[in-house]
DNA sequence: AATATCCGGAACTGTTTAGTTTCGTATAGA
DNA sequence: TCTATACGAAACTAAACAGTTCCGGATATT
């Protein structure tokens, strides 16, 4: 439960006696393995004997390399692999419409639930975490959220919308019904989902959508 | 960690050997100090020992009522006090802003932040048991949601915004922002947040805001 | 082959906490 | 006053789990 000091020192340092490197190879696994649990069992429920279980490794192996679980949460969080939403790999279908339907690939779905259930894990520890917390928002949300910034501003810029739209709380907005919609309600979050959030919500607030004028 | 069965079944029950009654007179304050433990630390972290202090009650007496801590937590979540969005007793102010922007009561606010944190507290648990999602939906969320709809669809009947817009998805949206600022994001639900939220999203949504034509 | 290092496994310690039992007391009906 | 019941307090049991220690084997450098 107590989890303060941040220790994210790198990994390959040099051995006191020799030229040769410690390796701590198993860091990847490890570091996997303790998000798989997270996902599964939230963070109270995750037990370092899973963790290490689940990287087929011993409990001694992660206490050499992480002074607590708290720690071994955190670093796993923080060098989570981030959504590969790039600037440069955007979709740029020329119409907003076209580019956020393009956001919605299986992969992105699937890859979105499992961070979704990663923060569900992490919430009671988030409200008195403050490292954590910004950790989280990093890796799990930022990304997509700044693609859809990245696209509305694109919109904006070619005269497609009104340079007056909340781009900030839109960009949020699906990210932000997803959790809502997984864990408040319990229903699947999936491609019609997205769909009708975009068709009824985000494009009619932008001034492209039915009610303005179809 | 466990809990399964429902045992809601009501107080006041007749003794085997007396017509006295079985008083359980300390039922409501047990089950206020677990919703405030557990808007504090979550339910994790909250213990029978800090609700049984909290009530100024014997942990023997949680245990005479109810048969483990998550029955007592779900009892507690399903006979949590509703918020006071009667049909009856909603804004009409004759235009929809009005009647939104009459709904963001300081009282509403700070009952609201509570909810919220005691979701956060629960939401690991809510996961991995519908029981309790159910509960916390039809207590926490649903009855602030409810209201919203209300409020758009009498815009519809008046004529104030069309019959085309998405009113289940428009009604879950403040709660479903608030609880994204307020976990992912770190920063206060206030007043200006719900403002912003109106004039910035909600109202553009549906036909009536800057972007569409001012 | 000799040696130094990392690793996995298993046994161990200490703490926390759910749940139980016991007992002394307050209260309300008879 | 007498008695049954509900209660608060505290001691208790049993299990789970964070964190530690020890050991034997694998690997790689010399």
């Amino acid at each position: 439960m107590t989890l303060n000091a941040s220790q994210l020192d790198t990994i390959t340092e040099v051995s006191p006696k020799l030229g040769r490197k410690r390796d701590h190879t198993r860091d990847p696994e490890i570091l996997d393995a303790a998000l798989e649990v997270l996902a599964e069992t939230g963070y109270d429920g995750m037990t370092m004997e899973m963790v290490a279980a689940r990287a087929k490794a011993g409990k001694a192996t992660l206490y050499r390399r992480w002074p607590s679980k708290g720690e071994l949460v955190i670093d796993a969080v923080a060098n989570m692999k981030r959504g590969d939403f790039d600037r440069d790999h955007l979709p740029d279908t020329g119409t907003l419409r076209g580019d956020l339907v393009a956001m919605i690939k299986p992969h992105a779905i699937e890859d979105g639930a499992r961070k979704m259930r990663i923060m569900a894990g992490l919430m009671s520890m988030i409200s008195r975490n403050p490292e954590l917390a910004e950790a989280a928002r990093a890796v799990i949300v930022e990304p997509r959220a700044s693609a859809n910034r990245i696209l509305l501003q694109r919109a904006v810029d070619r005269g497609e919308i009104s340079a007056d739209c909340d781009i900030d709380n839109l960009a949020m907005l699906s990210q932000s019904m997803a959790i809502y919609r997984v864990f408040v309600l319990q229903k699947p979050v999936n491609r019609d989902f997205f769909i009708r959030l975009i068709d009824g919500v985000v494009l009619p607030a932008v001034g492209l959508g039915h009610p303005a004028g179809d």
